[in-house]
DNA sequence: GCACTCATGTAATCTGTTACATGATTCT
DNA sequence: AGAATCATGTAACAGATTACATGAGTGC
């Protein structure tokens, strides 16, 4: 939040807005986390609140990032790297896929194919709308193009194999 | 947790060492969550404890998985497919890595190179050791190995990059 | 009329981690 | 001597989700 807040003042809105827009392939935040976060961000300095009144809209309160707040934002980014968080429910199937019935194995790895190749066309579109990103945010995005289309090549050989696997029957 | 007992009786730190040799790279526990989850389905009548004594060793609770146990897995197998979640502080980091310092960013390369190629070895190590291990548990240490590869290429391609930028200077 | 966007917030709940406590045995 | 393995468990806390509550405007 501190990072999205170094360049603009936002609001919660806005940060869930770029969260979703950028960096929620590897994290993401819900209102529940991001409204309570901004009013202790407050209280600690790290952010200040200026309430803007609108017309036929519930006031917006935008945050700006104080000194103390960027400090502690460049304060992380020399703090040590953290290991990744993954909890792929789509991979506890497939390896406990022995106590399952093969349609059921097929239906997942039918639908994380449609999952992934949607997240895929949203990448290349991301990509083609905004082509002056930022060249780090890019890089992030050719991550998740390199990611998703290995994900869709081992998906493709697995599901070329249950085809053949269903012809021998 | 009921997946590993569906073949054998466990016990909870079995079901520890059970989640770091197979599914930890995309789904992990702790003691902490382990042992009070055992004492719920236990409540639950989904496992039946069974207490060995053991000599110079604390008794061993050995968890039994019951008909209940065995019909909760299998309703979870029916269940919707769930989406990944991720969290990673890499991919943040290089999201916002314009406001980091350029040794910093390759310092993050770097670390995350060695770090995945661990994770690589580790995977290729136990291919090795098990080659008559389940299929199913076959795929996804080929989705982990693959998905390794894919994110060493990446970086070696980023770290060549700055190598060359680094030059002209 | 219905769904969606904009906009904020709270409360209950859940899930999970970390640290602590205990303690013998085995390996280096 | 010290670290690691085996083995279980609790308590404090952190982090986060979900659902609810409110409400106007906009597009189909």
């Amino acid at each position: 939040m501190l990072g999205f807040l170094m360049d603009d003042a936002l609001s919660g809105y806005d940060i869930k807005a770029k969260f979703e827009l950028s960096v929620s392939n590897f994290y993401n935040a819900s209102f529940g986390a991001i409204y309570p976060a901004l009013r202790k961000m407050e209280q600690d300095g790290l952010v200040e609140k200026k309430v803007v009144p609108q017309e036929g809209k519930p006031n917006k309160n935008l945050y700006q990032i104080t000194d103390s707040g960027r400090e502690t934002f460049l304060a992380y980014l020399n703090s040590p790297l953290e290991a990744a968080l993954v909890r792929s429910d789509f991979l506890i199937r497939v390896f406990f896929a022995r106590y399952a019935a093969p349609e059921q194995f097929r239906g997942w790895m039918e639908e994380e194919r449609i999952r992934v190749q949607a997240s895929l066309d949203t990448f290349r579109e991301i990509k083609r709308r905004y082509p002056s990103m930022d060249p780090f945010e890019a890089k992030t995005l050719e991550f998740g193009i390199a990611n998703a289309q290995m994900q869709i090549e081992w998906l493709d050989r697995e599901i070329d194999l249950l085809g053949k696997d269903g012809m021998e029957k």
